[in-house]
RNA sequence: GUUUCGGUAGCUCAGUUGGAUAGAGCAACGGCCUUCUAAGCCGUCGGUCGGGGGUUCGAAUCCCUCCCGGAACGCCA
């Protein structure tokens, strides 16, 4: 039962009685639980139409309100006209079989019905590892997919290759000055070139594969494949040990190939967005909310970078998506008018496309930020974040901030095995609660996991843990609608907590074999709320620790 | 200079479609293990919400202005 909706509905008839109905229902859970376990506000909103008083519109509607009078406890009206609403928590113990009933269901919502969300993150160029900016990307863009399917949404996630311009020409010629070098030749690597480490090891390999072959012919379109074949494999593999997956990896080559470049270009023109000037070809983004005009074809031809991505999306579009989501680094916010410019001159929709910006990660390590990786000599690369500390603490980590904070990562905290590091406060959580069910069978102790009807849950405890419990729906539609994974985290913490505090406060395995079945019950349920959230952020919910 | 993100407790951060005495975690301080994982629990302390104006019954939240820090401002990608 969903206490918050049937307060809605009650509030809703009543207003509807009044004939009142204009002003939006808000029924909230206050910060402060002595304001009771539901609270709204309407009686205030109404104060202004109906010109009296909020406080004594407030108790009229406590008198008048159809609720069913076993699921609270009370219902108060306070100082200024706040309704709160205090639940009698035993109603929440039917959570726990229904939890129990299909662990995975439970805080599954329908909200994103109807609607298919692509969302494109990370699209690292395939010249190099990723480094610590894509992996916050990384890590948000594949928990709000997780979270956004939970709340009933059809989600693609997407990576976008920029195998096409000039960068992949600069990492051929710069595999091409590792290889020569490799083979005893002096040879500098070009000027924009890559100097990864990475790449130094991907001409040892060609030496190793083909020996001197390149000395004499021309090499140029092996390295290019070889190159971005191989480093395309690692992402798709540091990826993974984040626990980060691709539904498409979508070329930019394939926009050549299939013509949509020139494709696009002809929409625009047809539709009057391009003009020519300085042998150039521009687009009319001013028209569209840009500062300025942008070009898209240089006058020596060649594509300035804005237009395969605009053809890019316009495939994107194609396939009929309700909704894209790009995640960027801020610092391409500059670049997001001309995006959504573009996109509004093909589909003539002004919203299909939401651009979430990630700001920038500070690495802290021993107490100093920590700007270079080891081995690679540049950035932080996710692949020494994962060998450092795990990918659970990173995971989790960037999920607890929101995209636009500029963060801090300390990586001493994550290695901490105690309270003050979250992620091991939460994982001990589920495995303190996995202990239980392990010393309980060894004990001999009559499980029963279905069991409806409760007689022995009692107290301040048991009545936290089935109010957090009852709140992981809410916590989810939240975190969908406004896109804060960070949301899940919290409740992951709340949930963690109560958990802790229970087991503290109470012996589960005791000689009372009811007291016992009624506790491991309501624990299987926390157990399994703790782990399907721990999932929506790409947290293993361990077993054991 | 323009654009953009941020400035909330000692630290890291929530809260920003205006609402209750401004929240959490950690740190600090004081308690709790002959019992299922003390990797934990219980309690206390802690804030002129960057400054100054304004709108409002009511502002961390809206408007104006200033200060501090990050980032972006290409016929680069």
């Amino acid at each position: 039962m969903d206490i918050k909706l049937l307060i809605m509905n009650a509030l809703q008839d009543l207003l509807k009685e009044k004939q009142v109905e204009a002003i939006e229902i808000e029924v909230e859970v206050p910060n402060d639980s002595s304001n009771g376990d539901f609270s709204t506000n309407i009686a205030m909103k109404l104060a202004r139409v109906l010109r009296k008083a909020p406080f004594v519109i407030a108790e009229e509607l406590v008198h008048e309100l159809a609720l069913d009078e076993n699921v609270f406890t009370s219902i108060e009206v306070a100082k200024p006209g706040f309704i709160n609403f205090y639940v009698n928590k035993e109603v929440y113990l039917g959570l726990i079989p229904k939890i129990n009933a299909n662990p995975s269901d439970y805080g599954s919502l329908t909200i994103g019905e109807g609607e298919h969300y692509n969302i494109e993150f990370v699209s690292a160029n395939p010249t190099g590892s990723l480094h610590i900016g894509h992996a916050r990307g990384a890590a948000a863009g594949d928990s709000l997919a997780r979270i956004l399917t939970k709340a009933g949404f059809n989600v693609t996630k997407e990576f976008y290759v920029n195998d096409g311009g000039n960068q992949i020409d600069n990492l051929a010629k710069s595999i091409h000055a590792r290889y020569l070098q490799a083979l005893g030749q002096e040879c500098d690597i070009p000027e924009d070139g890559y100097h990864g480490e990475e790449i130094k090891r991907l001409a040892q390999k060609i030496v190793s594969e083909v020996g001197s072959r390149f000395l004499d012919e021309d090499g140029h379109h092996y390295f290019k494949n070889y190159g971005v074949n191989a480093l395309l494999q690692t992402l798709e593999d540091d990826l993974k040990a984040f626990n980060v997956s691709f539904d498409i990896w979508y070329k930019e080559s394939s926009l050549y190939q299939e013509n949509k470049i020139t494709e696009t270009i002809q929409i625009l023109k047809d539709k009057g967005f391009t003009y020519e000037s300085e042998g150039a070809l521009w687009l009319k983004t001013s028209a569209f909310g840009d500062e300025k005009d942008r070009v898209i074809i240089k006058s020596d031809g060649s594509y300035t970078y804005v237009l395969p991505d605009i053809a890019y999306h316009h495939v994107k579009l194609s396939r009929g998506y309700t909704k894209l989501i790009n995640i960027l680094g801020g610092d391409h916010h500059g670049y997001v008018p001309r995006l959504k410019a573009a996109i509004e001159m093909i589909s003539g929709q002004q919203n299909l496309l939401d651009v979430d910006l990630l700001q920038m990660v500070k690495v802290l390590k021993d107490g100093q930020e920590v700007k270079m990786s080891k081995r690679s000599g540049k950035s932080i690369t996710l692949s020494d974040l994962i060998e450092e500390v795990g990918s659970d603490p990173i995971r989790y980590f960037f999920a607890m901030r929101s995209l636009n904070t500029h963060m801090d990562l300390d990586l001493d905290l994550a290695l901490k095995e105690s309270n003050e590091n979250p992620v091991f406060y939460a994982q001990y959580a589920h495995a303190r609660i996995a202990s239980l069910f392990r010393q309980a069978t060894v004990k001999g102790y009559d499980l029963d996991l279905s069991i409806k009807t409760f007689s022995t849950l009692k107290g301040d405890k048991v009545a936290l843990l089935l109010t957090v419990l009852n709140e992981y729906p809410h916590a989810i539609e939240e975190a969908a609608l406004k896109r804060i994974p960070h949301k899940i985290t919290h409740y992951i913490h709340r949930l963690s907590q109560a958990l802790h505090s229970y087991y503290a406060d109470e012996i589960i395995l005791s000689d009372d074999a009811l007291k016992v079945r009624e506790r491991l019950a309501l624990l299987h349920a926390v157990k399994a709320v703790l782990k399907d959230a721990l999932t929506l952020v790409g947290v293993e919910a361990k077993e054991k620790m």
